[in-house]
DNA sequence: GTCACGAAAGTGACTAGATCACTTGATGAC
DNA sequence: GTCATCAAGTGATCTAGTCACTTTCGTGAC
């Protein structure tokens, strides 16, 4: 149970710790690959792995002849992977009410038919429960920001749903009124469909702020599990 | 002049060339390794790191025992990678329009006094020259997303703008207007230093707003340099 | 004393050829 | 028809090096 995971894999995150555990900061050396694979007991081409993984994110840095060092990717993973607790959730529902609300008064302004189109079958999606298809149905809200026709806040929005997904799942799991959550995303799509900016604003706005209050009750009110 | 860059970085592209050539998409299979390595008269070991460096971003997949695949991360990096021309250029000051004044306006609610002081030395570093210190000076509008007090708004902005970060010196290449760039960061500040929510979003607006307007107008007069 | 040069040590980059572990699909017994 | 079995294909990792680059530090010229 220790880890399905392979070794690679967990090798990054123990390279990752010992970076936090010796307290160095972007611009630090870190050992060198062999002595890693020596501290690991794995051969230089296992390490050189986990590293390439972690230079994709500009958490170390190489530089040939001379060392690896920890990157400016490093402090962002911090910040990315922080401790899921109730703040981070809270902080990603803030963070979408702060954002959300002015894509779907853009998209309001700028779909097209076509943007309705897949908005109303995101919709329809939602409703039926995942198949065993791979596609992993187009998230509402991203579909929103898809339609603004700008592929880049869509992106962008994407990218903010991906991060603490087990956490949007938690949310989920407590937020389980699907009917309710439905509706309003229905509503939300009649502003966009008429073009009111405003109101699709302000819906979306009052639809992040329920589901922020069910999460603060429910870790209020609720017990573990 | 070929490349500086390291065979592992080249074979990276090389790979996701060959993704895009093919036509593949999301959850179709690579060749297998060693045809890679074949393909491209390298070993194993070489081909892993490159694809490692792609699976941090879930450009491909690993699947022990059974093959190596495209993920969800390709289609992501086609979006960021797409050809730098002024549309994308357009598409971030779009999206930034969007997204900062809300931020701005959060900021001037939820800002605390060590928050006005780093938005004082962002500014004047910002005055100042680049020096050959590390620090590439705080960007005044992250400065201004972390002064939500909700680190992820900040990610967020941050990754939003080191996004297309060679067109941003383009940017600013035309708008070199240094003191009225100045000048209004300075008014954005003060409305967040007062509180005043309102004023601090429409003064961002129309900061963007006239970059914008530099950028289009220069991309329709301007000849290349 | 200062500074250019250059060898040596340390480090990343990559090679070459294996072995082990897992998945998958075909085969064959029941 | 169903299910266990097995073999081929593939990723995961190892072993044991060589090559290329950077940094450092000592040497010697000035």
């Amino acid at each position: 149970m220790t880890a399905q995971t392979s070794l690679t894999s967990r090798l990054a995150d123990e390279i990752v710790d010992l970076i936090v555990d010796g307290g160095l900061r972007p611009g630090d050396a870190l050992e060198s690959s062999r002595a890693l694979a020596q501290r690991f007991e794995v051969t230089t081409p296992t390490v050189r792995e986990a590293l390439r993984r972690l230079e994709a994110t500009d958490v170390v840095q190489f530089r040939h002849g001379s060392g690896t060092y920890v990157g400016a990717g490093f402090e962002r993973r911090m910040v990315v992977n922080q401790h899921a607790g109730r703040d981070s959730i809270e902080e990603l529902i803030a963070t979408r009410l702060l954002l959300e609300p002015s894509i779907a008064a853009e998209a309001a302004r700028c779909r097209t038919d076509v943007d309705l189109e897949v908005l109303e079958g995101a919709l329809t999606n939602a409703l039926t429960p995942q198949r065993g298809d791979e596609r992993p149905a187009l998230h509402f809200h991203v579909a929103v920001a898809a339609a603004t026709g700008n592929r880049l806040v869509a992106e962008t929005l994407e990218a903010l749903l991906h991060l603490r997904s087990r956490e949007q799942v938690q949310i989920r799991h407590r937020y389980d009124d699907r009917e309710r959550d439905h509706a309003e995303h229905e509503q939300i799509l009649e502003a966009i469909r008429v073009g009111d900016a405003d109101r699709a604003s302000e819906l979306t706005s009052s639809h992040l702020q329920s589901i922020r209050d069910v999460l603060v009750d429910g870790s209020a009110g609720k017990g573990a599990k």
